[in-house]
DNA sequence: GTCTATACAGGGATAGAC
DNA sequence: GTCTATCCCTGTATAGAC
């Protein structure tokens, strides 16, 4: 019956019995993870019986997959915002690392659902949350990859940087803890600017040459 | 029976029989997880039968336990040893992420059990792992205050930076794939130089003071 | 130490009443 | 749409022969 924290990132789906499966499901996985979950437990923190769920999954399997495309479908979007309207490429940079970082800490269990149970897909439901994943990575390759034509980062490994600030980012969902000493928008900030020292921001105005 | 590269972590454990359930473990939890995996594949994987699993293990829980345990010993190790002769502070940094980058790397099936299943681990066990953890944050975060001490590095935020630099590494395991573009040498190498970056690493010779 | 056979529990999913 | 009851499979772990 227990919902903790609530994820607005569901508070559309309907009818209201489907949705409280959803967010039983979400703390259920990232508690214990998929296998370990049963659908009785999920159920029961739905305040449902076992036999209710599958008047609206069909698996268990379907459920870890609509929480997965939702999530998914949420970090990128966030994704997509942060970079939207940034005055420079360092700016952008910051806002996405901040904004991807904060959504991984706020949303940490559904995060860690997202990023660490993808293997409990099926084949199909495993490639197209691929597609989604893939759609991340070019965003936040495209922001190093303007900085560095604008002149305004220094990066030798474009896609291995790229990369890192990624999986930087992504780990948070691992070791967040709301009871931890630190809040999302200050672990946020920070990876901002240590993304931007990776990135190797320039101070604005300079050009090249040194050694 | 296939037992894919085999892990030297484990090259001691005897007898053969134990040995082989362990590797076999391994390659198990990694690929499906721990809850997931059933004792007849690991025990199949070894070409045994489940019965003989339980002549050399307790349970299955307790197989986890050895494995976590050995590769946090090893992953402890090759920090310590990296970090245990090196010139200055940014080479011991550098030094010190590239082993643990290439641990996280060449052994990622270890790796991935080490890092994801210690919530399938039982209490006492549970607790054992912690402090092996705690050892390897302590060694990262000297070698980040050493080189603030002595002026090499420029890094506002120290506790926050390690645990940086430590996730970094330790998110290798998630994404890393020998079938992938990079060798975990050059991944060392990348990340010895990202950690470089964060750090706020000074050309040696200067001393602080600036905007 | 390893096998075959099996006890015993638990979980995914369904049937059928309401 | 939800419940109670239950089917049937799978999985951990053990018993006992060799």
């Amino acid at each position: 019956m227990t919902t903790g924290v609530i994820d607005e990132s569901f508070g559309g789906v309907t009818p209201d019995a489907a949705r409280r499966l959803l967010l039983g499901a979400v703390e259920a996985f990232a508690e214990r993870g998929f296998h370990a979950t049963t659908t009785r437990d999920i159920a029961g923190r739905a305040g449902m019986s076992p036999a209710a769920l599958y008047i609206h999954y069909k698996t268990k399997e379907e459920l870890l997959f609509h929480i997965s495309r939702v999530g998914h479908e949420r970090s990128v979007a966030v994704l997509e915002e942060a970079v939207a309207s940034a005055p420079d490429c360092a700016e952008r940079l910051a806002r996405a690392v901040r904004a991807f970082v904060r959504w991984h800490a706020e949303h940490h269990t559904t995060a860690r659902v997202v990023q660490y149970e993808l293997a409990a897909l099926g084949e199909e439901h495993y490639a197209r949350i691929v597609l989604l994943r893939r759609r991340s990575e070019e965003i936040l390759r495209a922001v190093l990859e303007e900085g560095v034509a604008a002149g305004e980062f220094d990066i030798p490994d474009l896609r291995g940087t790229a990369l890192a600030v990624m999986s930087l980012c992504i780990d948070v969902a691992r070791w967040f803890s709301p009871e931890g000493r630190r809040t999302p928008d200050e672990i946020g900030a920070l990876y901002a600017d240590l993304a931007l020292r990776m990135a190797g921001r320039r101070p604005a105005g300079l050009t090249s040459s040194s050694g």
